[in-house]
RNA sequence: CGGGACGUAGCGCAGCCCGGUAGCGCACACGUCUGGGGGGCGUGUGGUCGCUGGUUCAAAUCCAGUCGUCCCGACCA
């Protein structure tokens, strides 16, 4: 019918594509780069939102809302960060239109209305929050600081797709400053652990910790900690990050505070953020050929309910049924949505709530009605089954779980079938090459390798895994020493 | 920024080469038969053919320009 989707197979970017599409979580917009997020998409992203949120405030942070704008002056004052980030910053420079006299009905920008100095929509808002910070820190008593953003922000990237990589995008970004370096790396590991309870506990995505090699380091940070996550085909998407800053931004905005022998010391300070990118780990991780797989815990629909009608005189009888249902399944905190709409038949629905992910579906007929049983259908295996309607609730909720810990348990065995161990540079290459995933290699450790191998294969080192063990062995592009193996992999 | 494709009804497309009444599918509205995997039949609604200019008696179609989008690549925390 009208909403084919493309296999994984024929074009898998053309799959992902249709999925965002027609599973209406995203649209292309009329604005280069940008995406409008429709309903369905945004209900995820609330669920995703709310969650990670309690989290953070279960952590001892708050949250807060900073500019859009950052005034050149402050985004150039920390030199890496400033550099890093130049290349994708959209600039307000007027600020006012005006009509054209040369072509009535149409405005320009008025060029008398010129800015004094540039503002630069926010890439990212470090820059914005510590020349702030400097008038709400003197004491070791103010630390720490532990304030989170909900927001917005534009990176003017050259290529975008859906979700992956938005001109705009929608994060959080926690930034805390610390009176010690000890505590500003428990918190930089703390997150990171938030993060990775989040994804794998709630998104079902299996991740690996670790840390950043300088090169893939965030612009301005010491050390960068990351989660990493394996798509179906193979190639790595970074899922989040947790960047311990050092003393950086606390030189760059003059940030000192008076410790207990009452000298001024700079403070230390953390970055941490996740974005609506994760939706796009989250399609990439789970779907299918018939469409998206939500699990259960953040779905913005857990149950669909699709009545099976003969003839008017069921209607009634079928209603009543699915309401108390409904009412059981709201006591459970289940959220469940009752499909009786007559544009479309059954088998429309069917298609459709496989399309969106929804993961379970109770199909309920007269046929049904007369057995005392329903029809459960379940997303990720596709599996139909006839339950008794005593203590249906009951049984959903605990299926809800079920799902959710096997679709986390699949993608744990694809990541883990996907991680590979090769000794050699001619096995490194096919590996890439064949069966793609993360590739386990010793490194001599510089930049300049982990560039020409970057070179000849694409491949970056996503991270160094934190648990990870100490070994004995050669680089496999140089042949020199190594005391551990890193990972690699094609990413996103 | 390089390569490719596209812009015609709400959506997906044909028509363009060879200029001559604006088409199809889906969706939508109404009626009806239906209903356990994307229904059937009937009747309808809906379009300044991305924009600007040119050629012509006549332009969706030819020419020039322009704007925009997508895909692949380069780039990217």
């Amino acid at each position: 019918m009208s909403k084919e989707i493309t296999t994984r197979e024929a074009d898998y970017s053309q799959w992902y594509n249709d999925l965002v599409i027609k599973g209406e979580l995203a649209d292309h917009s009329s604005v280069r780069g940008c995406m409008v997020i429709k309903p369905y998409g945004y209900a995820l992203w609330e669920n995703m939102r709310d969650q990670l949120d309690k989290m953070f405030k279960a952590t001892g942070h708050v949250n807060a809302y900073f500019p859009l704008f950052v005034p050149k002056s402050l985004f150039e004052a920390e030199e890496k960060n400033a550099e890093g980030f130049a290349k994708e910053c959209a600039v307000v420079t007027h600020y006012r239109l005006k009509n054209d006299p040369n072509n009535k009905g149409k405005l320009i920008v008025d060029p008398e209305a010129k800015l004094e100095e540039e503002l630069v929509i926010r890439p990212t808002s470090e820059a914005i929050i510590w020349n702030t910070y400097k008038g709400w820190i003197q004491s070791y008593r103010d630390l720490p600081l532990l304030i989170n953003q909900w927001a917005n922000v534009v990176r003017w990237e050259m290529r975008t797709r859906l979700f992956l990589r938005t001109a705009e995008f929608l994060w959080q970004e926690g930034h805390t400053a610390h009176a010690t370096k000890e505590e500003a790396i428990e918190e930089t590991t703390k997150m990171l652990d938030v993060y990775a309870d989040f994804v794998e506990q709630y998104m079902a995505v299996p991740v690996i910790k670790g840390v950043k090699t300088p090169n893939e380091r965030f612009a301005g940070a010491e050390d960068t900690y990351c989660i990493e996550a394996l798509m179906q085909d193979g190639k790595a998407l970074q899922a989040g990050t947790s960047h311990f800053l050092g003393q950086n931004f606390a030189k760059a905005f003059d940030v000192q505070f008076l410790n207990k022998e009452n000298k001024k010391e700079f403070v230390w300070a953390t970055s941490w953020g996740v974005s609506t990118r994760l939706i796009g780990a989250l399609i990439m991780a789970h779907s299918d050929d018939q469409g998206l797989i939500m699990p259960p815990r953040i779905a913005p629909l857990q149950v669909v309910i699709v009545p099976i009608y003969k003839g008017e005189e069921s209607k009634p009888i079928i209603d009543e049924k699915v309401a108390s249902l409904i009412k059981d399944l709201k006591a459970l905190g289940i959220s469940v949505k009752y499909d009786n709409s007559e544009n479309t038949r059954p088998g429309w629905k069917f298609a459709e709530y496989e399309l969106k992910g929804v993961p379970v579906r109770v199909a309920m007929g007269l046929r049904d009605i007369e057995n005392n049983v329903v029809e459960l259908a379940r997303r990720d295996t596709k599996e139909k089954s006839s339950v008794s309607f005593d203590g249906l609730a009951d049984y959903i909720q605990q299926l809800l779980e079920d799902i959710q810990q096997q679709i986390f348990n699949k993608a744990l065995a694809f990541r883990n079938e996907n991680i590979r161990e090769v000794n050699s540079w001619d096995e490194f290459v096919e590996i890439l090459d064949t069966k793609a995933g993360f590739v386990s290699a010793h490194w001599d450790g510089t930049s300049e390798t982990e560039d020409k191998i970057k070179e000849q294969t694409k491949a970056t080192i996503r991270c160094i895994p934190l648990d990870n063990k100490q070994e004995n062995g050669k680089c496999i592009l140089t042949g020199n020493p190594s005391t551990q193996r890193v990972l690699f992999a094609r990413a996103y």
